[in-house]
DNA sequence: CCGAATCCCGTGAGATACTG
DNA sequence: CAGTATCTCACGGGATTCGG
């Protein structure tokens, strides 16, 4: 839409546009958010992997929940998922050019979590300790 | 808990070891996710911002959710919030430098969604109508 | 102007059981 | 092995109303 980027740590927004800067990140969430897609996006960034690998990596996902995120991500052409009419059956799950693309900025968001992590703790705590003492 | 960073991109990652790549990650996730968080950081990034102007700023906020994100976000020390008692009252909200840090990680998936939004629109189109035909 | 309280509903997600 | 099919429930989030 528009045919210059918008820089998010510039000046000089208001705040009607915050919606517009906003909007194609959201995109990105809805498509990562989820609990399991990050994880499995990982765990298929190096090659194939399989179904019960997935299972049994992942640590607590359900099978139904692995099904439906796989399908999603395979859908928005994160994932490509190949099957092999084997008996047992095999099927394999790779990430994408377009997915593997993500994780750079997956990172990014994992470090700033790292170097944060104490500080939000510590704020929350506080925030709660001076809530019950204004509270009761 | 490692005392060394993994690199997401880099290889010989095992599936086990794909729960522990996303954990912090999915910690952002949970701050960042819900509706109208974004939206709110990016419109209070740039100074004090009032509780109205982000009502009307952001489209389609409710009431409510503004309210529980704004607390939610002050919780976790991304937001401060500063209350004058005069009469009528009147709020404002600002980014932490925390929250701050956030947004190039932000801007790095904005960018990405930008790239991709149409690889992944056809992708989905593309799934819906491979489905379609097989389905019936 | 800036909220809190209440009611209500859709959906994400777990548990469990069945199938090619 | 790699899924599907149900049932169930918690919770995010909208609409509306009331209060300081």
């Amino acid at each position: 839409m528009s045919q210059r980027n918008i820089d998010v740590t510039g000046d000089g927004l208001t705040v009607d546009q915050a919606v517009i800067e906003a909007c194609p990140i959201m995109e990105v969430l809805d498509q990562v958010s989820g609990k399991w897609s990050v994880s499995i996006l990982i765990a298929a960034a190096h090659g194939p992997v399989r179904f019960t690998e997935l299972e049994r990596g992942i640590d607590g996902i359900s099978r139904r929940m692995l099904t439906l995120t796989l399908r999603r991500l395979e859908r928005d052409g994160l994932l490509t998922r190949k099957v092999y009419p084997t008996v047992p059956p095999k099927t394999e799950y790779t990430a994408t050019s377009v997915a593997r693309e993500l994780f750079a900025p997956l990172s990014a968001l994992r470090d700033w979590a790292e170097r944060h992590q104490m500080t939000i703790a510590s704020a929350r705590h506080e925030y709660d300790h001076r809530a019950a003492e204004t509270g009761s």
